[in-house]
DNA sequence: CGCTGCTGCGCG
DNA sequence: AAAGCGCGCAGCAGCG
């Protein structure tokens, strides 16, 4: 295989920018211009100039690899460059890699430069690009253009050098699922416009209701701390220390002033409802002539693996039902003839924890038929029931079970867990502090295969101090904390939004992150069978896969997605999963 | 004005 | 000794 590292040069500006319009509405803009293309081929071809320029042929079809630093867009600039003529049709690989997304996989940084600083200790000056926007190639002094040439052709190099270097340990698979999220992006959703467009109107309605709530509105920010203070203070009372939902003394504070100040509840409504309209301005956006919506995923977004949302609008953070009048997910919605089969994993995380934990009291319930809450009440002997009917036998212990089971595994304490049981039970579950201690107290006793996990992994804490810590996941992938250090009790660094960041490690984080990493192998995995098969992934979130496909296919998607869903991979041996599947014309949870 | 850090809030 | 974790985006505030 020959491989070629592309990288395009193109105009922007405030307006006309991926940021602002999204890569389908950017490459149609009439200031648009991708002038330059820079090539570097492993078999010494360099190539530096305008794209209509170049004899695709020399760099196309059998035995070619393109690999781009942030394939997505370069790939839809070329997709640009084939619809409008100004290269054949022709010039395409036979594959196509993003080494951002390599580096990412290994936990380097995901920008060029940052990967080729951390990697081979280059500083790539950035500040050439920076001072190209507002400007034209043709408007550049010989000095400037020279520069600009430089810079283009060192990106195109370093490019192919990282993936020379780095390739040989990138798993096939994570090549493939990689690619395909770039292409699931740019083919992106059907969406509902004119509900869109209802919804847009409907909320700023609302936003300019909750306005008039806010006195200072004509003075200073909206959502100003500052001047909530102030006028809190005009009136003769104190403001609360934090406006967050959760927090008891502004919730004491609406108790009491609530009624007579409507402030807080105004800024919360403001705050939410714009943020929604905001999203679904940028979907608006992001809507292409074929009426979908492209969208953006991070393929290893998150450290432990898992994809992020990315380019201005997160579907991983939809609004579950209806929020302010708008049910955001069912406006992403399947033109006639079409449906969507939406398949989830059943509590992945607890169920992945327990076979890292090696609970086999607990695994073998599962293997029973048990669900995992079920299972849980099994094997702590506080349930015998033979059939897995304890949700309808024993409501609030099966609450018990499930708050127990999603929060004390990762070494959740009792304050926490107060904060979290009625979260993570629709507040069906209210633990007092001191029934939270106890119960705490009592699932560590009682689940020796986790604290055992616990145990383990603290004694990997402290022989990596100095060092990195890494763990080898089941999947065979390799997670790596770096530079832990023991001062001021063990922390560690993590690659945390582009960057490394230094945050506490203690066995519970390793616990958390491990099973995060692991399910998300297990999800990774399960769409690769499926995309073996042919099938259409639109989108996945975490736990969940959605394909798109002919309404008279449906039921037999649906069967697939389940029995596949179903299926452990051949490197979790003996896990029992679970998988439900719905079809829908319009995405829904 | 752009950058950074922080909070709040949406999801898994 | 004890410690939930993982994201992205909007908006505010401080800095230069």
């Amino acid at each position: 295989m020959r491989n070629y590292a592309l990288d395009f040069e193109t105009y922007y500006d405030a307006v006309c920018s991926v940021v602002t319009l999204g890569i389908h509405h950017y490459t149609r803009h009439t200031e648009f211009d991708a002038y330059l293309l820079t090539v570097c081929g492993d078999d010494g071809f360099e190539y530096c100039g305008r794209p209509e320029d170049l004899d695709w042929s020399l760099i196309s079809g059998e035995g070619t690899r393109w690999v781009h630093h942030n394939a997505s867009f370069d790939a839809h600039i070329l997709y640009w460059l084939r619809e409008t003529g100004k290269i054949p049709v022709t010039a395409e690989p036979d594959e196509w890699r993003c080494t951002a997304d390599m580096c990412a996989y290994f936990g380097y940084p995901r920008s060029l430069a940052g990967a080729v600083g951390y990697l081979f200790g280059l500083k790539p000056d950035k500040s050439v690009r920076d001072k190209m926007k507002n400007r034209r190639f043709e408007d550049l002094n010989a000095a400037d253009n020279l520069e600009l040439l430089r810079y283009a052709i060192d990106d195109a190099r370093l490019c192919l050098k990282l993936w020379t270097e780095l390739s040989p340990r990138y798993p096939w698979a994570e090549q493939v699922l990689s690619t395909h999220t770039a292409m699931m992006g740019w083919d992106g959703l059907p969406m509902d416009v004119d509900g869109l467009d209802a919804g847009i109107s409907h909320v700023g309605d609302l936003i300019w209701n909750a306005e008039q709530n806010i006195p200072w509105r004509e003075d200073s920010p909206t959502l100003s701390p500052k001047a909530l203070a102030i006028e809190c203070r005009n009136v003769g009372i104190e403001p609360p220390k934090s406006l967050a939902k959760d927090s008891e003394e502004c919730a004491a504070w609406e108790d009491k002033y609530g009624e007579q100040y409507p402030w807080i509840n105004a800024m919360r409504t403001y705050r939410r409802c714009n943020a929604l309209k905001k999203k679904m301005e940028t979907m608006r956006i992001r809507i292409k002539d074929d009426g979908r919506m492209a969208f953006g995923l991070k393929f290893f977004g998150g450290h432990t693996g898992r994809w992020s949302g990315d380019s201005g609008a997160n579907l991983q953070n939809l609004p579950r039902g209806e929020m302010f009048g708008v049910n955001l997910r069912n406006l992403i919605r399947c033109k006639p003839g079409r449906t969507f089969v939406v398949c989830d994993l059943a509590q992945i995380e607890p169920r992945v924890l327990a076979w890292l934990a090696n609970d086999e009291k607990l695994l073998e319930s599962l293997r029973n038929g048990f669900g995992v809450y079920t299972a849980f009440a099994r094997a702590n002997n506080l349930w015998q029931g033979e059939t897995d009917s304890l949700k309808k036998d024993d409501a609030a212990l099966y609450q018990f079970c499930k708050a127990s089971v999603l929060g004390l595994g990762y070494m959740v304490g009792p304050n926490k867990f107060t904060l979290m049981a009625p979260q993570l039970t629709g507040g069906a579950f209210t633990p007092t502090l001191a029934e939270a201690e106890t119960i705490v107290a009592e699932y560590r006793r009682r689940n020796t295969a986790v604290t055992g996990l616990w145990q383990r992994l603290e004694n990997v804490i402290r022989r990596s101090a100095m060092k990195d810590l890494t763990i080898e996941l089941p999947s065979g992938r390799t997670m790596t904390w770096r530079k832990v250090t023991s001062i001021g009790g063990y922390s560690c660094e993590t690659m945390r939004g582009g960057r490394y960041v230094r945050s506490k490690v203690y066995a519970g984080m390793i616990t958390e992150n491990i099973t995060q990493a692991t399910a998300r192998d297990v999800l990774a995995w399960q769409m690769l069978e499926l995309l073996k098969l042919g099938h259409d992934i639109v989108l996945h979130v975490h736990d969940e896969i959605v394909i798109e496909c002919d309404e008279s296919a449906a039921e037999a998607v649906k069967a697939t997605m389940i029995e596949i869903m179903s299926t452990t991979p051949p490197w979790l041996p003996g896990l029992v999963l679970g998988a439900e599947a719905d079809i829908t014309r319009h995405y829904t949870k």
